[in-house]
RNA sequence: GGCGCAGUAGCCAAGUGGUAAGGCAUGGGUCUGCAACACCCUGAUUCACCGGUUCAAAUCCGGUCUGCGCCUCCA
């Protein structure tokens, strides 16, 4: 399996430093309202990297973080007359709704940071022994960029550059010894949350709460760290610098980003008013459907959402739905059981596609090409399967497509139960049908249409499904 | 200014040296009471443009154009 990593801007061979174990963390999102639908590409893709890895027979330590305490949860709490813990809560709640919607795993650990103020007061009282932070007369705590003298290596940055470009932009942090150091602890405002610590009353900066909650959770080394490209710098080289000034060890071995999400070809932001939350788009379609849309390119590259973008993913996804839906009633209709020979063959030849599907996965997890894979065998069982198929096939054939699906976090519809008002109906259109009555059969069609059940004639009889 | 990404059919998107996957949409057909599903056929002499390397390039090298991102605690 190889991945793209970061740091060496190449594809990696993927080797854990634990046999069949990975560690892996992916930066949260910080909960000061829903997520939006940039929040959830890395969720979807990330959930789909460890699915893959379990898939491969990895046991997988999957932390991700809610970061609770920030100026903007702060300043959403003053709004609204609460807590900020109570803004938090909330946000964390829906966020677990959404995520649940789209079909992401929960992860192992979801540490928040607000729960983890002691590691940070730890880790940063061990690199002001070491030389690596100072604290300023006012109680906010820096850490000396210069000192580690690897900055830079994962964003490939210039120091010099970067001191140029803040130079020109610099407006506060005056205090600090280089305009290159970043804040680890900072004094509390009046009516902000804060905790005690040996420099003032105040709360960490952001930076510092990954490398904690990942050393406590995954350890001072660990496989894989994750977020979207925009975090490569700074928080992500921050991380590093923090990391691995205290731990003296490599902190992650591969770093995985992914690309932007973009509306219109532009940036999603608030005053563009292209903004798009998880739960508005959840009211249009299905979130599999986005979660399919997301997989539909690879990871690393941009990806432009769009209304047109999304149904043409519907219709995509509607046809491995159709073809999984095909399997489950031949299935259940037919009275063969064990494959015949010329079955046992076609079974066999199924296996290619999951080669072709292993393959674009192990390749930096190409998501396209698998889905290809997918759809390829969609055809493959479309072509060959018919009423007369044994049911050993039909279900080994079903199997194999949810076992794939299941990689993608696509999952194949249930089967339900029909209401006997339903059943009821469509035995009777089956008779008005018979007596070529088609006006009462498309009557009770309609009828079935306003309560989302969808009718269709076959050639294996009639199949409904809800929409 | 520094660093980086991208440009493949109407749309989306794989393919990174061996002669262009897949999906959506379109049009035609089979099936069908109709519809839907499914299946068959329909598509790039060509991969932004110009040079170069090679027996061979969408793929490698150089240049040009276009779009975009990061360098601001924005995923």
């Amino acid at each position: 399996m190889k991945v793209y990593n970061t740091l060496s801007r190449k594809k990696e061979e993927f080797v854990p430093l634990n046999e069949g174990k990975v560690k892996m963390y992916v930066c949260g999102p910080t909960v000061y309202n829903f997520i939006h639908i940039g929040n959830a590409r890395p969720m979807i893709v990330f959930d789909t990297v460890r699915r893959y890895m379990e898939y491969k027979g990895y046991e997988v330590n999957f932390v991700s973080n809610f970061t609770d305490v920030d100026d903007k949860i702060i300043k959403k709490a003053v709004e609204e007359g609460v807590s900020a813990q109570e803004i938090s809560q909330r946000y964390i709640n829906e966020c677990k709704k959404d995520m649940s919607d789209m079909n992401v795993k929960p992860a192992t650990t979801h540490p928040l940071a607000t729960q983890e103020i002691d590691g940070m007061l730890k880790m940063i009282g061990s690199l002001m022994e070491k030389g690596f932070a100072y604290a300023v007369e006012d109680g906010t705590v820096y850490f000396r960029t210069r000192k580690f003298e690897e900055y830079g290596k994962l964003s490939h940055k210039n120091l010099d550059d970067l001191q140029a470009g803040h130079r020109s932009i610099k407006v506060t942090g005056e205090d600090k010894e280089d305009s290159l150091d970043f804040v680890l602890w900072k004094p509390k405002k009046e009516g902000e949350p804060y905790w005690e610590s040996p420099w003032c009353k105040g709360r960490p900066g952001w930076h510092i709460e990954c490398s904690v909650m990942a050393k406590k959770y995954l350890g001072d080394e660990i496989d894989i760290h994750a977020g979207g490209e925009d975090l490569i710098f700074p928080h992500h080289e921050n991380e590093i610098a923090q990391s691995e000034a205290c731990n003296g060890k490599i902190f992650a071995k591969y770093w995985l980003h992914n690309g932007f999400l973009n509306i219109d070809n532009k940036k999603m932001s608030k005053s563009e008013g292209n903004f798009f939350t998880v739960r508005e788009i959840g009211e249009k379609y299905d979130l599999q459907v986005l979660r399919f849309f997301m997989l539909s390119a690879h990871y690393r590259s941009p990806l432009n959402f769009s209304a047109e973008l999304m149904d043409a993913a519907s219709s995509g996804l509607e046809r491995i739905h159709n073809a999984a839906e095909n399997l489950r009633h031949l299935s259940k209709n037919t009275d063969l059981q064990s494959m015949a020979d010329e079955e046992r063959e076609l079974w066999k030849g199924s296996d290619v596609f999951v080669e072709k599907f292993e393959k674009a996965m192990d390749d930096d997890f190409n998501t396209a090409d698998a889905i290809s894979a997918i759809f390829e065998y969609v055809k493959y069982c479309n072509t060959n399967v018919k009423q007369e198929s044994s049911q050993e096939l039909l279900d080994s054939l079903y199997q194999r497509m949810e076992q794939l699906c299941d990689v993608l976090g696509i999952i194949l519809a249930k089967e339900e139960v029909l209401d006997e008002e339903i059943e009821r109906l469509i035995a009777e259109r089956q008779a008005a049908r018979k007596e070529k009555n088609f006006a009462r059969a498309d009557e009770i069609r309609a009828i079935l249409s306003d309560k989302g059940i969808v009718l269709e004639d076959t050639r294996e009889g009639v199949k409904w499904k809800r929409v």
